[in-house]
DNA sequence: GTCGTAACGGTTGAC
DNA sequence: GGGTCAACCGTTACG
């Protein structure tokens, strides 16, 4: 129980009624000191809930756990293993330009230099070894959790006029969703839906996905 | 009194 | 199957 009165689970988000009911007072003009009390909610909970939202537009939590898509797909690796053969004396630097300049990798996938280094010492220089063929889909992991694909989260959040907050709140590609898609407003015809829905999660969108009734 | 946010302890899920 | 890591969470406290 918080100082307040208020009922919560550390580290878990809020249920979605409560932080749709925070964007509802809000839009009401209410401030938000009085939804802070009226919903027993701290203010720096409402504070970062509505600036998510006047953010994103979203009132659902970003993506708990889980970890960043590997870059050094065995793609890349081939591509890098390709270019040292060919030019011995490349360094790992331009070996990351080429990545980008050839269109291999984008900004937001291509592997950092020390990434490279990594690969050129560890991969490239065993001999004879081919890449591993590709186990599952690529990125898979957020493509789960982003059903546009990483490099597509990322744009959106660097192009959502990003925070930074105190503890990495800057990350929050998950925002594609609006209090519509939670009400299950039918989108408008310009927003094509997702034909492959997320999985089902313990909270957040998934859960009102599974409950909402259709319409 | 109000608001923004850093710090904190906690949970989660991919690797 | 369990540990690690890096995301996230909401609360508290401070300016």
């Amino acid at each position: 129980m918080n100082q307040l009165g208020g009922l919560f689970v550390n580290g878990r988000p809020l249920p979605n009624a409560v932080r749709q009911r925070i964007v509802e007072l809000a839009q009401l003009g209410i401030r938000p000191c009085n939804i802070s009390r009226q919903l027993r909610v701290s203010h720096g909970c409402v504070s970062k809930i509505l600036a998510r939202f006047n953010e994103t537009g979203s009132i659902l939590p970003g993506a708990i756990g889980g970890s960043k898509p590997r870059v050094t797909t065995p793609k890349v690796v081939a591509y890098i293993r390709d270019l040292k053969l060919k030019d011995p004396g490349i360094f790992a630097w331009e070996i990351r330009d080429r990545l980008l300049s050839d269109g291999v990798c984008d900004k937001f996938n291509v592997p950092s230099v020390s990434s490279i280094s990594r690969i050129l010492r560890n991969k490239v220089n065993q001999a004879g070894q081919q890449p591993q063929p590709q186990a599952g889909p690529q990125h898979g992991a957020y493509h789960q959790l982003y059903p546009y694909g990483y490099a597509a989260a990322a744009a959106a959040a660097a192009a959502a006029a990003t925070v930074v907050g105190a503890d990495q709140d800057k990350w929050t590609p998950r925002g594609a969703h609006t209090v519509s898609d939670i009400l299950a407003v039918p989108p408008p015809h310009h927003h094509q839906p997702n034909p492959h829905p997320p999985p089902l999660h313990d909270y957040g969108c998934c859960h009102v996905y599974q409950h909402w009734p259709a319409q």
